[in-house]
RNA sequence: GGCCCGUUGGUGAAGUGGCUUAACACGGCGCCCUUUCACGGCGUUAUUCAUGGGUUCGAAUCCCGUACGGGUCACCA
């Protein structure tokens, strides 16, 4: 079992694709299989520089161990398409001698004549085979003279190809739509599909997974495999995933992209976690797994045909599960990277210890800073529903007076204001929210934040007392 | 436009002819617990599986049509 995953090098990757190299990762480990990285660079235009450390970084991340790339070649190297031209060319070359491909010298203009043509009778175009008809000595003329050239595969006018998916099952593409299809490009670069082919098969892969896009173009996969009669791999296409407004993703609609989530606070193993569920699901009832796990249960036969919604509160979720079981030095590591500090002069163990109370209702990185920042404001402004909470009783003003009464002469520590907020109780004999409530407002001016001693603490002495003496 | 694929709740989904008058999870709403908040727990959220026919004693599950959605038809990957 060997799968692989097969990124153009832009220095992006979306969670579609993510998600496909999950599948990928998962499929050949459960099998003790290897895993390979492909850098598919045929595109010269859209390269970008450091995009192959760029990958490499984000499937560590993800916690996926590459057995064969560009950085660790094994023997089926190189590991770029863009250093395997030769190959390509001499398979090229091969089936041309074999009178299965043609060499085509027709020109740019030639060709959007021709689909002028088509398009006027309303079908789809499909190159005509002209250049298939070439006489032999044309040929060798042409080539002599350094006339541009392609390498186009003969492809069958009649009958139909039959495309084999592990997940769509037995598929028939009528081969008349089908082109004869470009093999290697006039810059001597060979096209997507052929070098896909090509590389798949040298490199032994059994098993590819993919967008379902390509479900079609299986087809002229398959009329190429059998032209050199090959042994095709098993196909595995999987449905899209779509953004969260259910249209195709990209970097319009929203966070789609895996840096961007690591960036805004996203761990991966969540996102892995996540991405895992869009499209598949376990026999068993079980969402939260480790990588371990995922591979344990995964089974491409459960894979779904239709696509998906990436949902925000849910990744957001998985997000929360993490978080809360961090130990509480790892979070700190990893939550300070995330946290912008609106005041440097708060010293480290307070910092802290604000950090922590919000561990357990985190749900990612920068969100902290919203979080916290009640702690860092002067102002104090509570809102209507506080307003209408503090004249909802008329014991509330007492408890605020007694809660300052009992405060005000105590060492400022967590112990002596939870004492306060007993006397308090004893005092007044009041206990549960109107208890809290009002020493809540009257603290922090809001209603819903972390314990409330811990709240009381952090706030600070100073501040709380001049708020009580308002 | 031709061809291909899909359609279970707001979202992810289970379900492959009777155990389903449709699991589970997220979100929403409500309640409860911890003397407040949060965490957590519980309940509720699809009279029904896009739709119309058919097959069958019986259909979300099989067949056909329709609608809608998506994909694909490059010297892009």
């Amino acid at each position: 079992m060997r799968t692989r995953y097969a990124p153009s090098p832009t220095g992006y990757m979306h969670i579609g694709n993510l998600r496909t190299a999950i599948f990928e990762y998962a499929l050949a480990k459960k099998y003790q299989g290897d895993f390979i990285l492909r850098i598919e660079d045929t595109d010269q235009a859209r390269k970008v520089e450091g995009a192959i450390d760029f990958i490499y970084k984000t499937l560590e991340l993800c916690g996926f161990k590459i057995d064969e790339g560009p950085l660790n070649p094994g023997k089926f190297g190189p590991y770029m398409q863009s250093e395997r031209l030769d190959l390509y060319k001499k398979y090229a070359l091969e089936l041309v001698e074999k009178g299965k491909a043609y060499y085509c010298f027709c020109t740019e203009e030639e060709l959007e004549a021709l689909r002028q043509k088509c398009a006027l009778r309303n079908r789809p175009f499909v190159y005509d085979g002209r250049c298939s008809k070439l006489p032999h000595e044309k040929i060798e003329e042409n080539l002599k003279n350094g006339v541009p050239y392609v390498i186009r595969q003969k492809m069958p006018k009649t009958g139909y190809t039959i495309v084999k998916d592990e997940i769509y099952g037995e598929i028939k593409i009528d081969n008349s739509i089908l082109d004869d299809q470009i093999l290697l490009k006039s810059d001597g670069f060979p096209t997507y599909n052929f070098a896909n082919v090509i590389d798949d098969h040298l490199m032994a892969i059994t098993h590819v997974i993919r967008g379902k896009e390509y479900l079609d173009q299986t087809a002229k996969y398959n009329l190429l495999y059998e032209a050199f009669d090959w042994e095709k791999p098993t196909y595995i296409h999987v449905a899209m995933v779509l953004g969260e407004d259910g249209t195709k993703l990209s970097k319009r609609n929203g966070d789609a992209s895996f840096m961007d989530l690591y960036d805004e606070g996203f761990l991966p193993e969540a996102i892995v976690n996540y991405l895992s569920l869009l499209g598949w699901s376990p026999a068993d009832n079980q969402e939260v797994f480790t990588m371990a796990e995922l591979i344990n249960k995964f089974d491409e036969k459960r894979i779904s045909k239709s696509s998906s919604q990436y949902d925000v509160k849910k990744i957001e979720w998985f997000n929360h599960q993490y978080i809360k079981n961090m130990d509480d030095d790892v979070y700190l590591n990893w939550v300070k990277k995330y946290f912008v500090n609106p005041d440097p002069t708060k010293d480290e163990k307070w910092v802290e210890h604000l950090l922590l109370i919000y561990k357990n209702q985190l749900n990612y990185g920068k969100e902290i800073n919203t979080l916290v920042q009640d702690f860092f404001t002067d102002n104090y402004n509570p809102n209507e529903e506080c307003q209408e909470f503090l004249k909802s009783d008329p014991i509330i003003p007492e408890v605020i007076k007694t809660f300052k009464m009992e405060i005000e002469n105590r060492e400022w520590t967590i112990e002596n204001i939870n004492e306060a907020i007993n006397k308090t109780k004893e005092k007044l004999n009041v206990k549960g929210k109107l208890l809290y409530m009002p020493i809540r407002i009257a603290t922090s001016g809001i209603m819903h934040g972390p314990e409330l001693a811990d709240t009381i603490y952090l706030i600070g002495q100073e501040k709380v007392m001049a708020r009580l003496n308002k």
